[in-house]
DNA sequence: TTAATGACCTATC
DNA sequence: CGATAGGCCATTA
């Protein structure tokens, strides 16, 4: 049943995340091949069916900001396990891609 | 089945 | 340089 359908291909860059780094959604739809999956990439985290594998927290949107509803039981639990990380999560939710931007290994 | 929406990004004017 | 518009894939109703 399992076909390696889109999900699965961005779930398998989630996964590629280094710890202590952030990725974006328009560079995870790239790695996974292609850079118009972007909101399918959203919408991947979103169903987030495997969040044991699939670090939702470690991806932000192109400003670094996190996302407004998050599903492992709140948003200000997301900046705490990006601190966790070693990752600098801003007043509003939001990382410097500056320093955390996943260069994509 | 069709239609609409969505944790978005990129390109162009 | 800055701002606007459109587009693409998948899921759900």
């Amino acid at each position: 049943m399992e076909k390696k359908s889109t999900f699965e291909l961005i779930y398998d860059v989630v996964r590629q995340i280094p710890k202590g780094k952030v990725a974006t959604y328009g560079q995870i739809a790239r790695l996974a091949g292609n850079a118009k999956w972007s909101r399918v990439v959203g919408y991947a985290l979103h169903a987030n069916p495997d969040p044991a594998n699939i670090p939702c927290f470690r991806v932000v949107n192109r400003f670094g900001g996190l996302s407004p509803a998050f599903v492992f039981g709140g948003i200000n639990v997301q900046a705490d396990l990006l601190r966790a990380d070693g990752i600098t999560v801003r007043d509003d939710n939001t990382v410097d891609l500056d320093v955390f931007m996943w260069n994509g290994l």
